[in-house]
DNA sequence: AATACATATGAATAATTGCTCATATATTAG
DNA sequence: CTAATATATGAGCAATTATTCATATGTATT
């Protein structure tokens, strides 16, 4: 009895004590997207994780800018505004604009303010 | 003339080389929406800025799951992906459900499904 | 009560990150 | 060409983070 317990349970990969059956996981494992595109949807969101990078955003809703104007509205270094739009410019969340020495930056992306407002909601009607 | 533009030039904080006047930068940044509101944004996206957690909310949009399950459906370990729960968790993402030892963890927002779907669309029509 | 099982959590560690400082590149003005 | 202005970028540092290990908590079984 106990040899044959143990055969079953060695047939199963690591104690097998889940609630759903080993099939019934390997369903939910193979609807998940592939890992490149989670990658994606995580580095996008990451991009996004960030205060300062969340008022950039935020400022460009309203009108394309100079970074030399984001520095004035984000009350932030010049070096500090331009290394975090390049991680958004990095992730097409924003696209810049050059005429003489200014560089204009603007949203890249409709579904950035979508996301934005769908987030919003869930902040305050979560 | 000199004189006078120097007036003016003082008048404006710091160069004051910007595009915009200064007038229409306080405009962007009186519409700006509060500080604690752009933390919370930051927050909720820093917590979907994972692949491990990506990963999690993916799996739960297809069903509610205990903690083992996850583990078997994400091949990590308990520990790393009890630590995860609490994150999303903290955030209001997912919410648990006790029943006896098990622990089942759902998605507790419709939000986020929406969310992940426009991000989803902004990853491959970018 | 004692054991086993499911999950949670604190500490430690390696990796990542956001900012600052200094400097590089690019464009325009003199 | 030189100086000035606007932006970009590399190095360095402090802070944060994702995982692992060990252990704690909570529940069921015997």
């Amino acid at each position: 009895m106990i040899a044959i317990e143990r055969v079953i349970i060695d047939t199963c990969e690591e104690a097998c004590s889940g609630t759903e059956t080993e099939t019934d996981l390997q369903a939910v494992k193979a609807a998940m997207i592939d890992e490149p595109t989670m990658n994606e949807l995580a580095d996008i969101f990451k991009a996004l994780g960030d205060p300062t990078r969340v008022r950039i955003i935020y400022a460009l809703m309203q009108k394309e800018l100079c970074v030399h104007d984001l520095t004035v509205v984000l009350e932030m270094g010049q070096s500090a505004v331009s290394h975090q739009l390049r991680v958004l410019r990095n992730m097409r969340i924003v696209k810049r604009r050059k005429a003489g020495k200014t560089v204009y930056y603007s949203l890249d992306d409709v579904h950035i303010e979508q996301i934005f407002a769908q987030t919003l909601h869930h902040v305050k009607h979560g």
